[in-house]
RNA sequence: AGGACCGUAGCUCAGUUGGUUAGAGCGCCACGUUGACAUCGUGGAGGUCACCAGUUCGAAUCUGGUCGGUCCUACCA
């Protein structure tokens, strides 16, 4: 005997792992392969509202196609998230040790890290099997574990065999907190206040401007890198500056002469129309520099304070042994927020500081660090991008991969087609180490290890080698994550099966992080037997942030995080509130975030199950748009798991221990089981249409409109006149029985991809039932549509039914008639099929309208007192024997013809409009004009009971 | 500066190729525990589809513009 109320927690704790011991989410290795990759959450991490979503979304189209019968695999696998790992175990270390990482050494510190890996990294896969995620863990991979290394090593090397992965000193964004380079896109920049210095410097040998000055005017918003300026820029185009180009200013401070030089990147309007050029600290002046071979002047440390002295390199990257840059004194060991301030002050000293200005400026910051990064001139590896992109591009132009939505497709040409060189190397210890070697005099040797390099390169064993101190970009080895995770470099059977997946789900934030980058790897080392470069998927689909219920983004700081975890089993108020308030960057926020939880939650959160959860995030995901998550919604959504443990209940009640035609014994179905049937098919080809589109929102509200509108709010209702008629036949018995059944079951596989673990609960309780056998609901063929079986007939015939229905029920809410009153209906003005459905559906419409009788209007009777409701050109009369309240029907009738004025007035003009009627397609114009009869028809006998009333 | 997306009921959102009386859930109001379910049932109220102009016989839907919001990209020292 099944609860009378739907408890989650008791149904969802035993199937998963069922599931997983019996091997159902292995590949079947039978049928056309479909396959998913996860994205690999951070090892360490835990499960976010994103991730749920993602997963949800995941596991529905998984599941959907294993049940159609397709191989199916669904990667599972962690990411090693290099710079966010080492963080939290540096803080650690500091917290706990009062230690850094310097301090251990890089291989104690290691051995911390994967210490903490084993500590916290079942944490999301633990949570990833709550979400019923049916990934197969027999193939779960790690983005260090050994293939991957394999894999990287391979990708490096032969990358850089191919030129397409270089070294140089190249100025790239430096992180001065981490003290590691990043690549372009983990710089946030941010609207930050600023100033806009105006320094004056003085014109060298005594010459002037044009209007007489011995000095140019140069503005900056970092005066401390004038320390490494090595030219004054100015527009060729520009008559003010003309005649000084080739001259020389004196820097202030420094006492070093620079060229003034002419350069068109330099904006005649902006300023003064000078630029300081400082190519060691500014990305625009670096270009300028490389354009001009100026000499490029490092002023700064990895912390970016300042040097003792200036590293002077020239702008092909080569160190320049001839020029000196000195520091002058005072300046060396400064920060470079201090450094600046002794820099303005020297130069209002000096007379030279012509004016300071509010200045908006877009300050770059880490992403992780949160400090402002430096452009900075350092040795790294780049990816040499260019030749990978093209077919990249290519890809997508082509429709070879397409976007779901496909206006992301324009985000990322836009993005693919203007793309630098990507900084893969990083000075942290966490991560794939970089595959080179170097000798003494510093040449670069790369090759998969020691051992080769020296046979490869010819190096004798007397010749001490030693590797490269840098990891790779985290970002490098998730690229190789659709292939690495198959075998790759091997050539497997699962490579060949599996590859290209069939689709990938992601946010649309890390489609240039991971998806272009996967694109560009996969396609230049996968190719097909004829060479033709692989895809690693054939579709993106792109969703949505999930933000809170008021549209903000969800982060620790604002306290704002629902944890999907804490959804699924509830959470009292106070521990939601500790969790929410506890490790806050800022801890002065916490009585505002514990304010807005204790009204938000005041009850603090309900367990509503991960079913529910999952079916909340299916209804929200309509168009790859943001979703703001309501808490309402999911209690909605659990309110629709009880619907459907109750329905199941009241079937298993009806037809357990009885003949439900299990073993072909004779039927009947009637008109109510042709209809439900028929709504069925209908069902299943409007989820079909909207998975195949990935409208998993469309797909949820099908299932939750049959299953509740349809067969709950109507055919349970109808099943009882048959059940509890004595009367009624054991064939029409049996056929009501078996109808119940089999259609919850359909139902209940239909919705199974969606919600797992309450259709398996009520499965294994009905299969039998059903005539249906099998471990489990999983590998139960998904329904499909049988056309044949749609019946406009019935469906015609129980539209009529639930038309009198409503009709006599919205009579007895507007005439305030009790509902467990009995009153009796006359119809009138029908024609033969309105008596043909009467004759049809008596027995339902005297149940379930609660009916003392029903009859037709004789030809000669007179129509009595009564209130009136139209089905059709069908009058259901309820009499009311004096006991009419005559104003209130009055009032109904009147709005009821109001209404239909207006329709009438709207098709009248529509009609008298010759355009219309010449230029709408005809099928328009007819329907218009039968409208219009139906409505005139109506408004007839509407008026007919005004005045039969009226004359009381 | 360029681009994308959005603006529909009190709230969260659907609305296919232009033809609906513009829908759903939640919330609200009224009534109701009849033998699946009060995590329920029945009925009801509630919308100038942001605004303006255009195309069209016909616009929530197409075009242009205005206003408001979100986001991305690139930034001028």
């Amino acid at each position: 005997m099944m609860e009378k109320t739907y408890q989650p927690g008791q149904i969802e704790s035993q199937w998963y792992a069922f599931w997983e011991e019996q091997g159902f989410f292995k590949p079947s290795q039978q049928g056309e392969p479909f396959s998913i990759m996860i994205p690999p959450p951070n090892v360490t991490g835990s499960l976010h509202m994103g991730h749920a979503f993602q997963d949800t979304i995941m596991d529905a189209l998984t599941r959907y196609y294993r049940m159609q019968g397709r191989d199916t695999l669904w990667q599972v696998g962690t990411d090693h998230a290099g710079i966010a790992t080492q963080m939290v175990v540096e803080r650690k270390l500091a917290a706990e040790e009062d230690k850094t990482r310097h301090d251990l050494g890089r291989e104690a510190f290691l051995n911390k890290v994967w210490e903490w890996k084993a500590e916290s990294g079942g944490t999301i896969t633990r949570q990833l099997r709550r979400m019923g995620a049916s990934v197969d863990w027999s193939r779960e991979r790690f983005t260090m574990d050994e293939g991957f290394y394999k894999a990287v090593q391979e990708v490096f090397v032969r990358l850089y065999d191919d030129k397409l992965i270089y070294r140089g000193k190249r100025l790239v964004n430096w992180d001065p907190k981490l003290h590691t380079a990043i690549s372009d896109l983990e710089v946030i920049s941010e609207d930050e206040k600023g100033k806009l210095w105006h320094f004056r410097y003085p014109l060298a040998n005594g010459v002037k401007t044009a209007d007489g000055k011995d000095y140019l005017v140069v503005a900056t918003t970092r005066p401390e890198t004038m320390l490494g300026d090595t030219a004054v820029a100015v527009n060729p185009e520009d008559d003010r500056y003309r005649d000084l180009v080739g001259k020389t200013v004196v820097l202030p401070v420094v006492n070093r002469e620079i060229p003034i030089i002419a350069d068109s990147y330099v904006d005649m309007e902006f300023g003064t129309g000078c630029v300081k050029i400082t190519p060691a600290h500014d990305f625009n002046d670096y270009e300028v520099g490389k354009r001009n071979q100026l000499p490029m002047i490092n002023i700064f440390t990895i912390d970016a304070s300042i040097r003792d002295e200036g590293e002077v390199v020239n702008s092909d990257g080569t160190p320049n042994l001839d020029m000196q840059a000195a520091i002058p004194a005072g300046y060396p060991g400064l920060d470079r927020y201090e450094a600046r301030k002794k820099i303005v002050a020297d130069f209002e000293a000096l007379g030279y500081l012509e004016e300071i200005k509010d200045h908006a400026l877009k300050a770059p910051r880490g992403d992780r660090s949160g400090v402002v990064i430096e452009p900075y001139l350092t040795d790294q590896w780049f990816v040499a991008v260019k030749a990978l992109a093209e077919p990249a591009i290519k890809a997508v132009e082509d429709g070879d991969i397409q976007f779901v939505p496909k206006q992301y497709e324009n985000m990322y040409f836009a993005w693919m087609r203007d793309l630098q060189d990507w900084c893969i190397s990083r000075q942290l210890w966490w991560g794939h180490r970089i595959p080179a070697w170097y000798n003494d005099q510093g040449n670069v040797y790369v090759a998969r290890n020691e051992e080769e390099v020296r046979s490869k390169y010819s190096i004798d064993a007397s010749v001490a080698l030693h590797q490269d101190e840098d990891v790779l970009d985290t970002w490098f080895s998730s690229a190789l994550w659709t292939f690495g995770t198959l075998g790759w470099p091997e050539n497997t059977r699962e490579l060949q099966t599996y590859h290209p997946t069939s689709v990938l789900v992601t946010g649309f934030d890390i489609i240039f992080f991971w998806v272009a980058r996967m694109i560009m790897m996969t396609m230049h080392f996968i190719k097909d037997e004829d060479g033709k470069p692989q895809v690693p998927f054939k579709t993106v689909y792109v969703h949505g942030l999930v933000r809170d219920s008021q549209g903000a983004k969800m982060s620790k700081s604002k306290g704002n995080v629902l944890d999907p975890i804490d959804l699924i089993d509830g959470i009292e108020l106070e521990p939601l509130v500790t969790k929410r308030t506890s490790g806050l960057m800022r801890p002065q926020d916490a009585q505002k975030i514990e304010k807005a939880t204790r009204s938000e939650f005041a009850e603090g959160i309900a367990s509503y199950g991960t079913d529910a959860l999952r079916f909340t995030f299916c209804s929200l995901a309509s168009t790859g748009r943001d979703i703001k998550f309501d808490v309402g919604r999911i209690e909605g959504y659990r309110n629709f798991c009880n619907k459907i443990w109750n329905a199941a209940r009241y079937v298993l009640m009806n037809t357990e221990g009885q003949d439900c035609g299990q073993n072909n014994e004779s039927y009947e179905l009637g008109l109510a089981e042709r209809w439900i049937i028929s709504r069925l098919q209908e069902t299943e080809q409007q989820v079909e249409k909207a998975v195949a589109a990935f409208r998993f929102d469309q797909a949820s509200q099908a299932i939750y409109e049959f299953i509740w509108n349809e067969y709950c709010d109507w055919y349970l209702e109808l099943s009882k006149p048959v059940l509890w008629d004595d009367a009624a036949s054991a064939e029409l018995k049996r056929g009501t029985r078996r109808t119940l059944v089999r259609v919850l079951e359909t139902a209940l596989r239909m919705a199974h991809p969606f919600m797992p673990y309450i259709t398996e609960e009520i499965w294994q309780k009905v299969k039998e039932l059903a005539g249906k056998s099998g471990p489990t609901i999983m590998q139960q063929p998904y329904p499909v549509a049988d056309a044949s079986r749609i019946d406009p007939e019935a469906a015609a015939s129980i539209e009529w039914l639930k038309g009198v229905i409503l009709a006599v029920r919205n009579i007895r809410g507007e005439m305030d008639i009790s509902p467990a009153k009995a009153i009796n209906v006359i119809l009138a003005q029908g024609d033969d099929s309105d008596r043909a459905r009467l004759q049809a559906n008596q027995s339902f419409l005297m149940k379930l309208a609660k009916l003392e009788s029903i009859r037709w209007l004789a030809a000669d009777e007179e129509a009595p007192m009564a209130a009136t409701q139209l089905v059709g050109a069908m009058q259901v009369l309820v009499p009311m024997a004096g006991l009419i309240d005559k104003e209130a029907e009055l009032a109904r009738l009147g709005k009821e013809i109001d209404k239909l004025l207006k329709e009438q007035q709207r098709l009248q003009g529509k009609l008298g409009n010759e355009s219309f009627i010449s230029k709408a397609p005809e099928a328009v114009v007819a329907k218009e004009k039968e409208k219009l009869a139906d409505a005139e028809a109506a408004l007839a006998q509407l008026r007919e009971q005004v005045s039969r009333i009226e004359s009381i």
